[in-house]
DNA sequence: ATATTAATGTCTCACTTTGTTACAATAATG
DNA sequence: CATTATTGTAACAAAGTGAGACATTAATAT
């Protein structure tokens, strides 16, 4: 049964979620479908009057994906009025069988704020909402059309992403806790759509003083087999000298 | 008479600014003080359920300081439950003699979006709101103890202008259009909190490429005349997807 | 008129960081 | 045990940055 009430939720509030994944080549996010309508959007959902922002987010993410304990990071508050459209929320919530009056209010025009989130591919078990018949993984390259501003937060949550991989070490939950300089090598050629320098890249990153080498990875491949590296928590970082 | 009926503004969204000036040495923000109450806070405001979010922002700005076109960069959406403080709002509009029908629902858990704007000290016509008794410029190292988690929202305004100097070329809009190299330094230094290396500073301004050089100022200054610059227009950039 | 003063514009040199190429090391394969 | 493919790192070139030096010059003092 599909529960959403009025008097829980605050109107004219939502927020939307950019859910990265990371397959070893593409970057990916997560996309729904709603029932019987050919519209895809970005995970969404409302904010309780006794949930604080963030947690909101957390919940929704949490039902569809069974992940917990995911870092989030707002990027921005969509709030413009044009980009409410009630004719097609009502086609989504008539085909989702949901009755007038308790979706009366989803029609307002609501003012969205945008997070990402960087999780492990393989974690995932995607669950569809109760308004969605799926929810799948879409390489940013073949997006099917999205709804209403979509498009736009996606590339907005591209272009933090971009901004903020240096500072703030992305990579970290794109991948699994022990992984290649090659690994993380094609983290940053994903998010930055660009190739970089085999060599630099490993000086840079070592540089910077935050991988703890491990032992060697016996990946089965014909080759010198490379070290494994993990992210060190940010309490065991010596400062260099 | 104030107007802040109900039905015109959303319920539980507002918007909080943070208005830096530059006095030639030091950044300053614009803080207001309600009457009576000994109470400091950030000029904010509510959005009408017919009105961009950024148009909110813009016209409560044009209402305390008389600017219009200022450009504006939201940094972040506060969101949490804590931050409203019911009772401080309550002594706030009984003080300002706002009757408790029209005022009952800004009692209400507010989600905040935030703004930082940048604009020329010597522009500014200063004028209280109506639940004001004063609004006036404070350097940031001289703050008032600021109500709710307005300190947070400052905090957080400088922290995203720190981020944003290099790439926003931010001192436009905190210098007049025309400007000596070392005017220049001084936003930055301001900005940043430390002393910069003039000979280095101006070498990669220069090399940004970003600066057009004018005639010589006549300071009446006992020294060599520096050049006037101001900064080139720019078409933006869009990301690649 | 001319020397003085002090901030500016630019140059140099050392040092650091980044780009590029080269090459030795080595796990699996046959 | 040689081959193959990839890795780790060294070496050198190119570009960028920190620090200092110095010539330039508008106003001022002499």
């Amino acid at each position: 049964m599909i529960e959403l009430k009025r008097e829980d939720y605050i109107p004219n509030i939502s927020y939307d979620s950019v859910i990265f994944g990371f397959n070893g080549t593409q970057l990916k996010i997560l996309i729904l479908e709603y029932h019987n309508t050919n519209l895809f959007a970005l995970p969404g959902g409302f904010v309780k009057y006794n949930e604080n922002l963030i947690d909101a987010v957390k919940r929704g993410v949490k039902e569809r994906t069974g992940l917990d304990n995911i870092y989030f990071e707002q990027f921005h508050a969509f709030g413009s009025l044009s980009r409410s459209e009630p004719q097609t929320m009502k086609r989504i919530l008539e085909e989702a069988n949901i009755d007038k009056a308790s979706y009366d209010w989803m029609l307002n025009r609501f003012i969205s704020v945008a997070y990402y989130a960087l999780i492990n591919y393989d974690d995932v078990n995607l669950e569809p909402d109760a308004l969605s018949d799926s929810i799948n993984w879409y390489a940013l390259d073949e997006l099917p059309s999205l709804m209403m501003d979509h498009r736009e937060i996606v590339e907005r949550a591209l272009q933090t992403l971009r901004d903020n991989l240096e500072k703030k070490l992305v990579g970290m939950n794109l991948l699994p806790e022990k992984f290649t300089m090659k690994q993380l090598q094609k983290v940053y050629e994903a998010v930055l759509g660009e190739n970089i320098r085999r060599t630099t890249f490993q000086r840079r990153l070592l540089a910077m003083n935050v991988l703890e080498r491990h032992e060697k990875l016996f990946q089965g491949k014909a080759h010198k087999a490379p070290y494994l590296y993990s992210f060190k928590t940010r309490k065991s970082i010596k400062p260099n000298i």
